[in-house]
DNA sequence: GCCGTTTTCGGCCCGACTGTTTTCAGTCG
């Protein structure tokens, strides 16, 4: 059983105790539990079967939930769970992610109309029967209508690319408000989560009440949710993503910033080390508990430096160790998209790509870089035109060939070779060998059983030639799930091999996912980060790679296309 | 249910907004 199955089940049954009325400080330990679960580097599983180790050495986790977890590894469930199922639908739970039902709420409603599904709730809303509830009366019953439109129209989550071309926009519009100075995006947006639930913008300056009205009258805002004196909600554009602007005074802005960019966990454990400092936080600012007096709040680097800690890259903010190490100045010097000098995996007309050689080394020079790998795909993709064992050679003759100087940029033969069922690569050795760069990478069966992709993943890392594993765990964000492996093997064979993990910065992919390649760089991988580009605008995403790259806490020494050009033909020079 | 360099018991993060109220519970971030 994998960490993420874990910590579902204990946020479902803690979504579940908050239903059932149960103790706050309870529900928080699952809560931080399955947090602490997700982002954990090793897999429990293989804690719990270890007799050296303890489950209760990892923090957050103490004798309950160590015998909670004992129980799940055994039967995929645990008494406390199956005891609130057998109280409330499990159904009950997708209730929650209706915007202004909260758990209170939903225990009436199952109590007294026997709501489980969203349809149910939907049909009780335009019979008017959740004002006969207390508490609950018409202007409730037409938000949770609204809700449920949203919820369905959009699931709730929008990728990050889409979420910051969006922040970009408003930013730009506000800016323009007389008197306003700041605009600034917070939330898991600046945190660079692969995708978030809305957008979170800040805006200060003299007028920053202003920009509230003028958010209100964007023609592209769909429909106000709100609007106050200090803060403005809508849903924005054709996908109704939720939007929030805050006007703060200056003084506050720092506060703001770090409140308002999260984690929830972060703040929580932020917050925590404030009051044992003797100081309180929040949004406005950091004060003394004793008489109030203000510390900081005008800059986030000041708020962190009061409470004793380096400023902490919002990448990191996930209560996962960074606040341990901004206290003993040990976080790490986090990649930069500066950093990267060649973006090595992209498709050209020579397979399913839009664009030319020439073309996409041009638009590679022009943002700066000094050298290309052109990997286009081989014969199995046959959909994609993907090359054959011919063409692979004729194709790296070329390039050989090629007077380079004329580009301007270095170009490296490279391909993207298909892993095929068993785990064979698709381009014959021979052929292979006349290559400079060769990513292997799955695109078919995804759907094995663990066992047997690990298998099929090992005999693919046999291969002598093989460079990187592209697009390692083959997710598509919002829409196809990772498919499923023994990570940690194949970390370490791919380490003992000289294979790096591609981390891939295709918007809908960002693959891998920073908990992964933490787990990774523990056990000594390296990285390339690509855009997988299949036109040159698309060589524009690498910095949603390096984003994930550094919630993966990466530096750029731990990342191959961070090498100069003549370093960097080392480092893939066949072993 | 977790945790501890004051503590193995008694704490556990903070504030705004809203709707349904006549003083506040519930929800959200």
């Amino acid at each position: 059983m994998e960490n993420r199955e874990i910590a579902v089940l204990l946020a479902e049954t803690a979504d579940l105790m908050e239903i059932a009325a149960e103790d706050g400080f309870r529900i928080r330990s699952y809560r931080n539990a399955a947090s602490m679960i997700e982002g954990f580097p090793e897999r429990i599983a293989d804690i719990a079967r270890n007799p050296e180790r303890k489950l209760t050495d990892i923090a957050g986790i103490g004798k309950g939930i160590a015998s909670v977890i004992v129980e799940i590894l055994d039967r995929q469930s645990f008494e406390r769970r199956d005891q609130l199922l057998e109280k409330y639908p499990p159904t009950a739970l997708e209730l929650l992610k209706i915007q202004g039902l909260g758990p209170k709420s939903i225990a009436i409603l199952i109590e007294h109309l026997r709501i489980s599904t969203v349809d149910d709730l939907e049909r009780a809303c335009k019979e008017q029967k959740l004002r006969t509830l207390p508490r609950m009366g018409a202007k409730l019953e037409e938000k949770v209508l609204r809700s449920i439109e949203q919820y369905r129209r959009s699931a709730g989550r929008f990728l990050l690319s889409f979420a910051t071309e969006t922040a970009a926009e408003l930013t730009e519009f506000l800016s323009r408000t007389p008197g306003v100075d700041k605009v600034t995006a917070a939330g898991s947006l600046r945190r660079g989560r692969e995708t978030v639930g809305d957008i979170d913008l800040l805006v200060t300056g003299p007028s920053a009440t202003d920009a509230l009205e003028r958010f209100a009258a964007h023609p592209r805002v769909h429909q106000v949710l709100g609007k106050g004196s200090n803060k403005a909600s809508a849903t924005f554009g054709l996908e109704g993503v939720q939007v929030d602007v805050r006007a703060l005074p200056v003084e506050s802005y720092g506060a703001a910033m770090q409140y308002f960019t999260g984690s929830k966990e972060h703040n929580i454990a932020i917050r925590q080390r404030a009051l044992k400092l003797g100081l309180t936080l929040n949004e406005y600012g950091l004060f003394r508990v004793d008489d109030e007096s203000r510390m900081a709040g005008a800059t986030e680097e000041e708020v962190y430096e009061k409470l004793g800690l380096a400023w902490i890259p919002p990448e990191l903010r996930e209560n996962q160790g960074e606040i341990e190490a901004a206290a003993e100045g040990r976080l790490p010097v986090l990649v930069e998209t500066a950093d990267i000098r060649g973006d090595i995996h992209m498709h050209t007309r020579e397979s399913d790509g839009r664009a030319t050689l020439q073309e996409m080394a041009l638009e590679a020079k022009a943002l700066g870089y000094e050298y290309i790998a052109i990997t286009d795909h081989s014969k199995a993709l046959a959909m994609a035109n993907g090359l054959d064992e011919k063409r692979v050679v004729a194709f790296a003759r070329m390039v050989r060939q090629m007077d380079q100087r004329d580009l301007g940029i270095r170009v490296f033969s490279g391909l993207e070779c298909d892993i095929r069922k068993e785990g064979i690569m698709d381009i014959e050795d021979d052929a292979l060998a006349e290559l400079d760069f060769v990513i292997g990478s799955v695109h078919s069966y995804m759907k094995m059983e663990t066992a047997e992709m690990t298998d099929r993943l090992l005999r693919a890392l046999e291969c002598p030639y093989l460079k990187t594993l592209g697009h390692p765990t083959g997710r598509l964000l919002l829409h196809r799930d990772p498919y499923t492996y023994d990570f940690e093997r194949i970390v370490t064979e791919a380490v003992r091999r000289n294979v790096a993990f591609e981390i891939n910065a295709s918007p809908e992919r960002m693959d891998l996912h920073g908990s992964l390649i933490r787990l990774a760089k523990s056990k000594g991988a390296k990285f390339t980060i690509s855009t997988d580009a299949h036109h040159p605008k698309h060589l524009l995403n690498m910095r949603y790679g390096v984003t994930m790259a550094r919630r993966g806490w990466l530096s750029a020494s731990d990342i191959l296309n961070t090498l100069p050009s003549e370093q960097f033909a080392q480092a893939i020079r066949k072993n």
